[in-house]
RNA sequence: GCCGGGAUGGCGGAACUGGUAGACGCGCCAGACUCAAAAUCUGGUGAGGGUAACCUCGUGGGAGUUCGAUUCUCCCUCUCGGCACCA
């Protein structure tokens, strides 16, 4: 061997017979537990980044431990191609956005191999392939024909000056970032799919999810939002038709001061005609951002619009007005208003002087204060008629009884989750498979002429999808009555195909079905991982795609993911890297001076996979200089100074032992149930430090020194598995290390006679003792007792009590 | 605004089930090697006090539970992620 540590040639070596061998594709094979490692696939946005590097990390330490651990795992790779970005660069760089793809992917494959993960790279898949998403586009009109698909309008942001429609990401402080042009609010046709009809089946299966994160549970439970309420039809002064809205708490009915609707409700429309204060309104309105965070933060403004709501107990006429914070698209698009108890409605009724009225008081009498916030509290009913005296529970159900009777409202379980909008009025994304024809309305394209390809070869100019100018693309006939008719020229949110190319990386050379048998043999994904930010909805869309597959026929599982991973971003002084911060580091020049072991260990060892990891030039050397001292010790070893001799030191050999077989059980725990490789590889620098004092040179002292050698090079392998395929064949070793089996531990070694107890005196350390691991808790007490410096500590004063905690520490409690 | 995290030496982090706070690494200091430097090796390194043995303080801030709290409970501050058209 080399007497010093090369990287890019250990590197080279390594690759290289991974390639030859092909040592990473893998097929079906019933005989072996399967283990399938899915880390979240990139947007090819140019070149990997430090996030990408972190995450394929953690996936390849995950995929290569589960080898060794004898499974047949499959670990695949492919491209999240379509989105915004190639249609910014088409603009920018007059490229076009598949040229701009199809070479991003080139540069960071090639990136991906040299980086060593072990990929099975014959299940490649890039999303933005016809033979890919024709897949999406036929079950999307299967779930057409099940009613699954709908369309109805919704807003989107509209630039006017551009004509087009805007990201959220491209509107700048209310304009677009392109002309500065204010931009509105447009409510437009566009699809939807019915992720409302999995709302329980999605929030109940949350609770059998063990190997997700809490935290992403919890996140998913809130999204998904499920209440209980009662949906009330209260009469509109005048007219037959009523105003529904929906409550969680009708025990406050009674305390209705004011109606709100949205600027865009019917109602609010009509009543503009005659009122020019609330149609300027109406209008200003448009300008306002479509994120729920800015309609939760801006102010809450409105006008009354002068109609009239009757309240359904007592008739009494309140007043509706259009308020900002109602949007048309969630529930009826109208709310009751109740400032008394409901903070939002006590700011508004504040600022326009509306009445607010007190209908609920605490159980216990205490004041209220209702003239400094709303009590939200449930409580005691008052002021309400028959109902006067209940609890909030007790009268939930009595005026939802009451209601229904009268026909003018009933229970309802309500989601927050909305249904999934996945029309995109932009260019670079598969085409929605709809025909449009005038006398039959939105016709699905029929199997035999899927795929509807997305032209390739398009000229961009400025704003706007090039395909809403191609008659080519768009002039077509009605499948059903033969007529002229027009392709849908929205294409799918990008979401769409990454929620399912979990399940195609098992069937990745199908082209009679979206999926088949195979997926059933690798499905669930036993462990995916991912950034955080994905919590909700990516995880929750591909939850809802797995549901449409299984309805389908299509896979047998109701969860894509079994364990999920949420890896913390990178950052570089406390902050995300990224370009406008101009705090990026080039993975490729990490690689490029240090090899992708050095980068692969940095990233493992400097923090935890699930907390953020901050950049650091200093740490990087840290990891290098580890490999290199890693290098020398096994080169030490291989080509020792002198001779063995006989002069053996059975103690230390003894302790040598022990310590190498602690190290392999605590790395153990970490890499299978802990995932803490930055704990593991601590544990193993200890181990070499250890070695690098343990100087027996006697036959078995050498012995046990490549004993340790050889299980510290396994331990490392899934990490850095280019330096660890080189030492494995210098330690004498046939075979790869890619193929040899995760160290056992030897539980003799472990066997100790004496063990060190410490002692506190009222909690605080004041001594150590050292028993045998079999003593007595009495001879341990005295000890404890009898040791000098705990002695001063308890001479003056009355021993209370003795806690042992038995191979811990001792506790004397004195008063 | 709402939802979900996080906060421990000069820095990244460790302490797994309520039981020795600071493992391991970085940085820094000292020494060895060297004509010298780099590299490498050895030792030290939370703060304060003490010649020392040791003592006091210390895990964002404030309270509480406990023999014992970085860990559990409550309140607060700061910070990060998500909020449905960035992916």
């Amino acid at each position: 061997m080399d007497e010093h540590y090369r990287p890019h040639d250990v590197e080279k070596t390594a690759q290289s017979y991974w390639s030859e061998y092909q040592v990473f594709a893998v097929t079906e094979d019933p005989s072996k537990e399967k283990y399938y490692c899915l880390a979240m696939f990139p947007y090819p946005s140019g070149k990997l980044h430090m996030g990408h590097v972190r995450n394929y990390t953690i996936g390849d330490v995950i995929s290569r431990f589960q080898r060794m651990c004898g499974k047949n795992v499959l670990q695949p790779m492919g491209w999240d191609a379509f989105g915004l970005p190639a249609e910014n660069a088409a603009i920018k760089h007059q490229v076009p956005p598949a040229k701009w793809t199809y070479e991003n992917i080139t540069y960071m494959r090639q990136q991906l191999k040299r980086l060593g993960f072990g990929y099975d790279w014959d299940r490649e898949l890039a999303t933005c392939r016809p033979e890919y998403y024709r897949w999406e586009q036929w079950l999307f009109t299967r779930l057409f024909a099940k009613g699954l698909a709908y369309k109805k309008t919704s807003p989107v942001n509209w630039c006017p000056e551009d004509q087009t429609v805007l990201a959220n990401e491209q509107v700048e402080n209310g304009c677009c970032w392109r002309c500065g042009t204010t931009v509105e609010r447009r409510e437009i046709p566009q699809w939807f799919m019915k992720i409302t009809d999995y709302a329980e089946e999605l929030l109940a299966e949350l609770d059998r999810l063990e190997g997700w994160p809490e935290q992403v549970r919890a996140m998913q439970r809130n999204w998904i939002g499920k209440s209980r309420g009662v949906e009330i039809e209260f009469g509109v002064a005048g007219r037959t038709q009523g105003l529904k809205v929906f409550t969680t708490r009708p025990d406050t009915l009674f305390g209705v001061s004011y109606m709100a609707v949205a600027p865009e409700h019917p109602l609010a429309l009509e009543a503009a005609a005659r009122n020019p204060a609330l149609a300027d309104f109406i209008e200003e309105c448009k300008t306002m951002a479509v994120n729920e965070a800015a309609i939760e933060t801006m102010e809450k403004r409105g006008v009354d619009t002068g109609l009239r709501a009757l309240h359904p107990f007592t008739g009494v006429e309140v007043p509706i007005w259009s308020a900002n914070f109602v949007l048309m698209g969630y529930g009826e698009g109208a709310v009751m208003a109740v400032p008394a108890h409901d903070q939002r409605d006590y700011e508004f009724a504040r600022k326009y002087g509306l009445p607010i009225k007190q209908v609920i008081h605490p159980r216990d009498e205490s004041p209220v204060g209702l003239d400094q916030q709303a009590f939200t509290e449930k409580g005691i009913l008052q002021a309400s008629g028959s109902f006067d005296g209940m609890t909030s529970e007790q009268a939930f159900e009595a005026i939802a009884d009451s209601l229904a009777q009268d026909k003018r409202g009933q229970v309802r379980i309500n989601y927050r989750l909305r249904d999934w909008g996945v029309s995109r009025q932009r260019y670079w994304g598969a085409p929605i498979p709809i025909i449009n024809c005038p006398s039959c309305g939105a016709v699905p394209v029929p199997d035999n002429e899927l795929p509807v390809r997305l032209p390739e070869d398009v000229a961009f100019e400025g704003v706007g999808s090039p395909i809403k100018k191609m008659p080519e693309f768009y002039q077509t006939s009605c499948p059903r009555c033969g007529a002229a008719a027009e392709r849908e020229t929205d294409t799918f949110d990008t979401f769409m195909e990454s929620s399912w190319y979990y399940a195609r990386f098992c069937s990745y050379d199908q082209d009679r079905g979206m999926l088949d048998e195979r997926a059933n043999y690798w499905l669930p994904v036993d462990q995916y991982v991912g950034g955080i930010e994905h919590a909700v909805l990516h995880l929750l869309y591909a939850r809802f795609f797995h549901k449409l597959m299984r309805d389908a026929g299509l896979v047998q599982t109701n969860e894509p993911f079994a364990n999920l991973l949420t890896q913390g971003m990178v950052l570089k002084d406390g902050a995300k890297m990224s370009k406008s911060k101009g705090n990026t580091v080039d993975p490729q020049a990490l690689v490029d001076e240090y090899g992708a072991d050095t980068a692969r260990l940095f990233m493992m060892f400097t923090s935890p996979p699930e907390q953020s990891l901050d950049w650091s030039d200093s740490g990087v050397e840290g990891a290098f200089r580890f490999l290199k001292r890693l290098w020398r010790l096994v080169h030490e070893h291989v080509h020792p100074a002198q001779q063995a001799g006989t002069d053996a030191d059975m103690q230390a050999i003894r302790e040598m032992r022990r310590l190498l077989h602690e190290c392999i059980r605590s790395v153990t725990v970490d890499y299978q149930r802990r995932f803490t490789y930055n704990t593991a590889i601590a544990k193993v620098m200890e181990l070499i430090n250890a070695l690098y004092k343990f100087q027996d040179v006697s036959s078995t002292g050498r012995a046990v020194m490549q004993e340790a050698l050889q299980a510290v090079v396994l331990m490392l392998a899934p990490i850095v598995p280019h330096v660890a395929h080189a030492l494995w064949q210098a330690l004498g070793n046939t075979g790869a290390v890619v193929d040899a089996s995760w160290p056992v531990v030897d539980e003799s070694a472990l066997a100790r006679e004496r063990i060190e107890l410490v002692v506190q005196v009222n909690g605080k350390l004041r001594g150590r003792i050292e028993v045998a691991v079999d003593a007595p808790t009495s001879t341990i007490e005295a000890l404890a007792l009898a040791e000098e410096n705990v002695q001063r500590h308890i001479v003056d004063k009355s021993v209370k009590k003795v806690i042992v905690v038995p191979g811990k520490l001792v506790n004397v409690v004195v008063g």
